[in-house]
DNA sequence: TCCTACAGACGGCGGTGATC
DNA sequence: GATCACCGCCGTCTGTAGGA
């Protein structure tokens, strides 16, 4: 049975849907207790007064496993927005108050995990009252979660097209083709192309962003890129590349150390490097917190500058 | 007379421990 | 996980006193 909004409203309480949040998260009431500081039966009266509240079952018991129903997925989803707003409404409070406290959830691409940690340390210096969540994902999954408003902002090389992202470009992300130091592609005068792909070249994963950036290269230039094995880092692509298993075209602030020390060699080859920004992405249709909007100015400022130090491309 | 502040009574709510 | 009995806290209601 539905209720009138009033009704739901006089019935709803915000502990009811603190609780069904970890529940859902949990999928057991014991755990969610525990996480709450409560005991298993007030989780389970704050559950049955919840669903009393709407009508619906959230949960299904089955062999002692709880099941989120189609209503409690459509109840989560509501109760994420919810206290996103929350969140927002607290930062902005403690704004007016002149401060800038809070939490900012940050998904980082695997390939940019190596330039976050350099623009979190100045911003965390200025701001210590901000606390930061990091996750490392490949761009599929790290625009998923950024459109279900799990994270706030996304640091990724390659944005997908869509008039639901908005992005801040902040730092140059230049490919480069990368070969181990003596490699027999070395001893001609001029490698082509072609010769580069077909000398054992490793490619990323499905989903990641520097692969799909770098198979519309492919298609643009008409070259024939069959790959000999993808792996699911740049990390492994690079220890793939310096054990001697193929070639790869990498992000150049991921090699920046091994081109120094020579163990790596990146070859003249036309069309080389391609050039691509690091972006910070988040979702048009979202007001950025005050803590997003001061780690947006951050890496447009200092956060750039600090980068520029430290990965700069020698032309 | 009206408004505000305070105190006491009461009921509902949310919690626990025990038990199934 | 669900249910029950019990307990403590908190909000609401009501009555009273004091000040404008």
């Amino acid at each position: 049975m539905a209720y009138t909004l009033n009704q739901l409203l006089n019935r709803l309480t915000f502990r009811q849907l603190q609780v069904f949040k970890v529940v859902f998260h949990k999928l057991s009431y014991s755990k969610a207790a525990e996480q709450l500081g409560l005991t298993q039966p007030a989780v389970s009266a704050q559950m049955k007064q919840l669903e009393a509240a709407l009508g619906q079952p959230m949960f299904d018991y089955v062999g002692k496993q709880l099941y989120v129903t189609p209503a409690g997925e459509q109840l989560e989803r509501v109760v994420r927005g919810m206290f996103s707003d929350l969140e927002s409404l607290q930062m902005n409070l403690y704004q007016l108050e002149g401060q800038l406290r809070g939490e900012l959830r940050l998904c980082v691409v695997s390939s940019a995990e190596i330039i976050v940690p350099y623009l979190l340390k100045g911003f965390l210096s200025r701001y210590p009252t901000v606390n930061a969540r990091l996750t490392v994902l490949n761009r599929t999954n790290a625009t998923e979660r950024l459109l279900q408003n799990r994270d706030d902002i996304v640091i990724m090389g390659v944005v997908p097209d869509t008039r639901l992202l908005s992005r801040q470009p902040f730092f140059d992300n230049p490919l480069i083709p990368v070969v181990s130091a003596g490699h027999p592609l070395l001893s001609g005068s001029e490698i082509t192309q072609q010769e580069f792909f077909d000398a054992g070249y490793l490619q990323r994963e499905q989903g990641s962003g520097s692969r799909a950036a770098l198979e519309d290269w492919c298609r643009t230039q008409r070259v024939q890129a069959k790959p000999a094995m993808a792996l699911g880092s740049n990390e492994a692509l690079k220890h793939a590349v310096l054990a001697g298993l193929g070639v790869a075209v990498l992000p150049h602030a991921n090699v920046l150390a091994e081109l120094q020390l020579g163990t790596l060699v990146s070859p003249k080859i036309k069309g080389f490097p391609l050039r691509r920004s690091w972006c910070a992405v988040y979702p048009s249709a979202k007001q950025p917190t005050p803590v997003m909007q001061a780690f947006l100015d951050h890496i447009g400022s200092e956060g750039a500058a600090a980068l520029a130090s430290r990965f700069s491309v020698a032309e």
